[in-house]
DNA sequence: GTTTAGAAAGCGAACATTCGTTCTTTTATT
DNA sequence: AATAAAAGAACGAATGTTCGCTTTCTAAAC
């Protein structure tokens, strides 16, 4: 599978995570109608990214926002409680959609090999697809309450877990080495996480998000494979 | 060569960094008095890494700086002529650092296999020996002007090439395989940065720099050396 | 050892902005 | 006409920075 053919069978958008978001908030959003909401957290959503890409979540003011989003300062109330809180929605959502995908791809596959690749595959097709997500929760993740980064750590050692336990299996099944599979683990999140940290210096060499995955999968495989 | 013994051998102490800075910034300082200024830039950059780790720098402000180093607003800015003024420093001294210790470790090996492992072991430690500036530098560095970010990933560059060029000395000697040099030369800064950047989660999972370290190379050697 | 004049460093109240947030009024939709 | 949404002026709190004053240090003179 190459990134064309995921983003065609896992056909999310930014109007479904919008969509997702007021389901999931309606209770302290002053916006009833679903339409009106969809609309405007998106615009709200793609202003974040756009402002805080450059200076951080902390520097964006309400005023940027507003500017950006066109929409006046009294509106945006009517979307989320305060600045604190959209920052704990915006977090919390891109959290369940990774957990969410990167499940539904592994046991999608029956032996290890194909269950590593696809994990893999996932990860850094999804982070490509909802980029600004990825690189957003990433470097905002600090700025949340201790509660909140707590919860940000469990879904690394989650993700994580899931990678080694296919590892671990590969073992058991004779396709992979013995080894320190938590370490080579976390080096594959390292590897994965690099993709959407550092989209400049891949942008500038004009390396796809193709060549990008099969080069980490040829590194892990060379690592992690038993010699034929 | 150990932790241990890089930590001895690059002698190199937090107030060495102090003093390089007062020299090279003496102009816009108002102190005079060298021991003076090494000590308070000390406790400066100490309280601002403290602070920093988990807020980020724009959300430290200057009666936070003056509260965790004890000393007034008006003392503070004696030392550096504003806020965006200091982080520009901060993030100026490490870049300096870094290019200059990496280049040294390099030059110092003969074969492309030594230069190779020295390289990736001299940032790893380095990176351990100075991890608060590191991890500053990576997370702060789009709170720069456009020029002070251009630096950021000119330096980035610069490593990635150190890397890729002993691949390719290597690949011309015969002991690494031919193959993307540029892509696992970035593979290889993802997993070195991965160190700093995700320090809780080894601290959690007991492992040490030196396994860590050896792991990375266990990796890296796995897919470039020529099979014997 | 003590005194003392001048320099160096430290202090914190005060200032002008900017910030997040609220609230009443106006506009749009049904 | 009634409900939903948008608007933006207004408010108190917090921010970066300045500046006149005080304290501390230094070294030469006694």
């Amino acid at each position: 599978m190459n990134y064309k053919e995921f983003k065609k069978k896992y056909a999310a958008s930014g109007t479904d995570i919008s969509r997702d978001v007021f389901v999931k908030n309606q209770a302290v959003m002053r916006i009833k109608k679903e339409k009106t909401a969809v609309i405007n957290l998106n615009k709200i959503f793609t202003a974040v990214f756009s402002i805080t890409y450059n200076k951080g979540y902390q520097a964006m003011s309400m005023r940027d926002l507003s500017l950006k989003t066109g929409m006046s300062l009294g509106a945006l109330y009517a979307y989320f409680p305060g600045k604190d809180e959209l920052l704990a929605i915006m977090q919390t959502q891109a959290q369940a959609m990774v957990k969410g995908t990167l499940e539904e791809f592994s046991s999608a596959q029956k032996n290890p090999l194909e269950k590593l690749r696809a994990v893999i595959k996932a990860h850094i097709f999804l982070s490509e697809l909802f980029r600004p997500w990825f690189y957003f929760t990433f470097m905002e993740a600090r700025n949340l309450t201790p509660k909140g980064f707590d919860a940000v750590k469990s879904i690394e050692e989650h993700t994580q877990k899931i990678i080694s336990d296919i590892l671990i299996e590969g073992e058991e099944t004779g396709v992979f080495k013995p080894g320190k599979h938590d370490l080579t683990a976390c080096m594959i999140k390292a590897m994965q996480q690099e993709w959407y940290l550092k989209r400049w210096k891949y942008t500038k060499q004009k390396i796809s998000v193709d060549q990008f995955t099969d080069h980490v999968l040829d590194i892990v495989e060379g690592f992690c494979r038993v010699a034929e």
